[in-house]
DNA sequence: CTATATCGTTTAATTAATTTAAACGATGGA
DNA sequence: TCCATCGTTTAAATTAATTAAACGATATAG
């Protein structure tokens, strides 16, 4: 038969911390009787004291001792991650970016937004692909992408065109042989199997390319561009690394771009009867 | 305000098992209602929602996967140190006493009484001084010495004479220089400050010996032993050492021996209406 | 496109559990 | 010896949980 009696329980660890039944009862805003019964019963399912009963109070038995430390303890475990996620819910907003748009983008700019809205708990969650959104409390996320999603809310951020970029040895390799030479011995490193950002660019820029399997899948951007500069391969990157442009550690080796591409809020209907959603999408609006 | 809902959050772990709460219900034996009062209730005080209802069923939550996951393991922690509990206090029979003992002497002759009483669990706890008996729940402890506890029941197992013994260097030291003075070069290994053995023999074997503080407190009898193996001193030993004296490793040191030394059965008095101490008392008696 | 089955929720009544107040027995100290 | 102070017990009062039934929502079958 099945332990039950958790309140119970709970109640054994209160009582605990006083020598005596009265003494918790007066506390605990109860009657002695009330803890008294509480105890008995407890006992009772348990089928071993827990309490000595002394002349003066009470003292805790060899096995109370043993249950009130592995008591305390997990019911302090529940009792920290109730807090936790008690927290998570009152008054947050959890927005999901991959940590490339926040530290580039974003980052910068949201003091002013927590400032004028202080009393918003707002949480940035790194994420990489659409599927987290629904293991986690995410109400808006930042993507990257044509808007093409569907059974969403979508509304444009700001255009930021895609364009091909390499280290220094591509873009020499382009420089001497020819763009169509040069990228068919490029890897190409993506962001997903799905994406056909590739073959958008190949098609705008005219280039017949076969089907290529060379491709490496890199999901955060961060990574990628680490591995371009590393000569991994060549990357469709966007303009939020004019950083790595100007310091001539990355190349745009075409002019031809993905200019529909961009930045795009994507949440569900649901939550735009959130206001702190709406706070967030208004503000942010005015940044693009 | 404090979380004190264990037993509902208790229950939302078993109705997780589930997709529905009316699969719950029926496998619980409680009605759908009794159950969405339940979660309700629970979703209220915590201030989030623990279950995303859909048509067909419920599914966890982001933030229900999160508790869930913690309540589960707190409750299991919980639980499982109820049953420990449960097991020790259901005809259970625990006698303390030194590793040494039990190796030695008990271990052999133990198998016997569990095929007599198979209904009784158990258990032997090591312990090395009376303190010990307190602080768990020992009904019996077996002790050397010569009797005289207070406030105790104390019944003779069986006398086990003491007398000094080394090793090999120890051993041909005394025939070399005589008793007295190699004695007065030996480190006395004893069992506790309050032990007054090594007092008790210097008497017995009339040899003048003023306040020894070289002296090495060494409570656990096999310590003890390898300690004379290691030649780190000389120490009282009883009967129980036959098997290193067979084995040429330990050397009795003197015919003199304390002869009203033995192992006693050490309780207290209202243990005594227990059948199972009294079954192991009357058992052991047979075997002194 | 409608009928139906299957969810969870809600309501009000029933049933069960907890709490209380007060009396009680035990015990140690004044 | 009396008294104060424990925890326990009892029965009544109070509070809480459970049930049964009706309900609204929604996907599926026909």
């Amino acid at each position: 038969m099945a332990f039950r009696n958790f309140d119970d329980l709970r109640s054994f660890v209160d009582i605990a911390q006083f020598n005596s039944i009265s003494d918790a009862a007066e506390k605990m805003n109860l009657t002695k009787g009330a803890l008294s019964h509480r105890i008995k019963r407890l006992e009772e399912t348990l089928g071993f004291m827990l309490f000595k009963r002394n002349v003066r109070g009470i003292t805790l038995t060899p096995k109370g001792e043993d249950l009130l430390m592995q008591a305390k303890n997990s019911f302090a475990q529940i009792e920290s991650q109730i807090f936790h996620l008690k927290e998570i819910s009152d008054n947050a907003l959890t927005i999901g970016m991959s940590t490339y748009f926040a530290s580039r983008w974003l980052s910068p700019r949201l003091m002013e937004f927590m400032n004028t809205n202080p009393n918003i708990r707002l949480r940035i969650e790194p994420i990489l692909d659409m599927s987290d959104k629904i293991e986690k409390d995410i109400q808006i996320t930042i993507r990257w992408g044509n808007g093409q999603w569907r059974n969403v809310e979508v509304t444009k951020l700001f255009s930021c065109p895609a364009w091909p970029t390499g280290n220094k040895d591509a873009y020499e390799k382009v420089q001497r042989e020819g763009l169509e030479s040069a990228f068919a011995k490029f890897t190409l490193l993506r962001d997903s199997d799905k994406s056909s950002a590739w073959t958008n660019w190949y098609n705008k820029v005219g280039v017949q390319h076969g089907t290529r399997y060379d491709t490496l899948i890199i999901p955060d951007p961060n990574v990628r561009v680490q591995a371009v500069l590393d000569g991994q391969g060549v990357a469709l990157n966007d303009d939020l690394i004019s950083n790595e442009i100007e310091a001539g550690q990355l190349f745009r080796l075409s002019d031809c771009e993905l200019s529909d591409y961009g930045y795009f809020l994507v949440y569900s209907e649901e939550v735009q009867n959130d206001p702190n959603v709406m706070a967030f999408i208004d503000w942010i609006k005015t940044q693009g």
